[in-house]
DNA sequence: CAGCATCCACCTGGATACTG
DNA sequence: CAGTATCCAGGTGGATGCTG
């Protein structure tokens, strides 16, 4: 997909897992990537773009109990980091619609392995909850 | 912290996407599974626990800037979700070995994929940062 | 329609001190 | 060694009301 050229240049390796690597100073590449996209809405955000753009309302309605306040953050969080584009139609009323970039797109796909575990296996993870709260 | 168990019912799928439903009153499976794996520290343990069992103070070592009670904290509920193992040996002093179920271990992948997509992507992320504080 | 502004309750996580 | 207990600052996100 991308070019992973210059890969490991910079960062010494303290792990060997990519994307692990604690740093002196600077935080892992994935604790940094969470810390922007590992929030409450965001995830739920760019998978409803992944298909096709959507416009601000209807992206409202489709994510069920985000309120306005937060779409507006999380969009505009997700736009500052690259991931979403903006596109704004100067009609009356004005049609503002959201997408995803490539960047973004990308992000998506191991986001979607995620989701993929998620569903598989959030039943066992509820058991073990239930199971461990008996004998606490 | 503590979560009343509440019902747990059919689902019905409102995206295409696997683990990202929305349904009525339930969470969608991946904001639940990031509930509990999604804070500062828990991905980082399941990261570090891959590929060995490890003990307590062994383990605050390896991960940078972790305090003692958000370890405790992390591994307790990891424990408690059924992805991490606790083994106390009785000696003195007492050796705590914690290590990864098999459900642990199976989240742990697509938790890598993501690790590599930050590893290769965060730069983009930097810059695309950098830029649009400029604009502001 | 697509926001922004404000106020605020809650939760997360850091610092610190003490224990079997 | 492997915790527990307490206190507290800062951030996250909900509710509400107003605008071009």
């Amino acid at each position: 997909m991308n070019a992973p050229a210059k890969a490991s240049a910079a960062v010494p390796l303290l792990h060997t897992t990519p994307g692990f690597e604690a740093d002196g100073g600077n935080t892992c590449p994935i604790r940094e990537v969470l810390d922007r996209v590992g929030d409450t809405w965001s995830i739920l955000v760019i998978i409803n773009l992944q298909e096709h753009s959507v416009r601000f309302n209807a992206l409202k309605r489709s994510i069920e109990g985000i309120s306005q306040r937060m779409l507006t953050v999380t969009l505009r969080s997700l736009e500052r980091d690259g991931l979403v584009t903006r596109t704004v139609r100067p009609t009356t009323p004005p049609e503002v619609e959201y997408g995803l970039t490539e960047l973004g797109q990308s992000i998506a796909v191991p986001i979607a392995s995620l989701g993929s575990w998620a569903a598989s296996n959030r039943d066992r993870m509820r058991q073990a909850r239930e199971t461990f709260d008996l004998d606490t």
